[in-house]
DNA sequence: ATAAACCCTAAACCATAGTTCAGGGCAAAT
DNA sequence: ATTTGCCCTGAACTATGGTTTAGGGTTTAT
């Protein structure tokens, strides 16, 4: 017979805690969970691999009503599978602009590490500081720096 | 003299709404912005070279919280700088650890998609539903799809 | 047969990151 | 001078994604 899990294993397994996995089922990702005669849900391997994909969509930022979406089209078997490409072929365009955005931003904040890690670190920064606090005095606003 | 810029020319430089700049404001994010006699926001170019920086932090998963430490960090001035650039740096692997997680799940996803594009996708699915359903009537569970 | 370890639901609660609203001043054009 | 467009604050409200708590069954080992 095959094995089954309970809430605990799949919470260790996926690394998800088990409130996580009741509030998942509660908001409709789990519809495949079944429960046994004393109402405990009973996990097979066909639901930890339902579970691994939506684990795979939730760390790639799928807000969870879109991850039900899919979840429901798979319960519908072949008929809705035009329908899943789509909604995962516009989340992987989502996925391609995040990694273009964090690619950008580590870029400049690798600039920061660089110049806070130069020789002239100090004076590059206190150059920085006087140029805003000339900045400011020219409209006679107020100087934002710590004077301690 | 240097031009100036009110809220509502920063919130669209930025794509931020007013209400979210007030927000950091309020959070902290923004000690530098110096206020008219009016009690307006006024904002200068260094200004906007902050914003810059606030939002590659916040567009790269930074918590509030820690935006406003290091922005914190930067109003004090050369000292701060050994603390700025080993905050830079745990974003940095966190930035990098997010790299890999989508690369990761993004590869997931891409398989997936073939396989929904594949002249046998139906079949494949169909024999997808068929184990499920084998697994769950072996467990003597109930099965999960719509019979619609 | 009873304690310890599990499981359940429902409902309240929490953190984060904003948005909206009420009430009111300032500024620019007519 | 008054309308229109901006700006302000504080406080309430929202959405998202959970976590915690209360109250109560089940299962397992002793």
């Amino acid at each position: 017979m095959e094995p089954t899990f309970s809430i605990k294993d799949i919470a260790k397994y996926f690394n998800l805690s088990i409130s996580t996995i009741r509030y998942y089922d509660k908001r409709g990702l789990l519809p495949f969970v079944s429960k046994n005669d004393a109402g405990y849900r009973v996990f097979t391997r066909s639901d930890m691999a339902f579970i691994k994909t939506i684990c795979c969509l939730k760390d790639t930022g799928m807000p969870i009503r879109d991850i039900k979406q899919y979840i429901d089209y798979c319960m519908e078997g072949p008929k809705s599978i035009d329908k899943r490409k789509e909604l995962l072929l516009k989340h992987k365009q989502h996925i391609l602009m995040e990694e273009q955005t964090l690619k950008k931003n580590l870029k400049e904040i690798d600039q920061k590490i660089d110049h806070y890690t130069s020789g002239n670190a100090r004076e590059i920064v206190a150059s920085q500081v006087k140029y805003v606090q000339q900045e400011k005095k020219n409209l006679h606003l107020a100087d934002p720096f710590s004077t301690n």
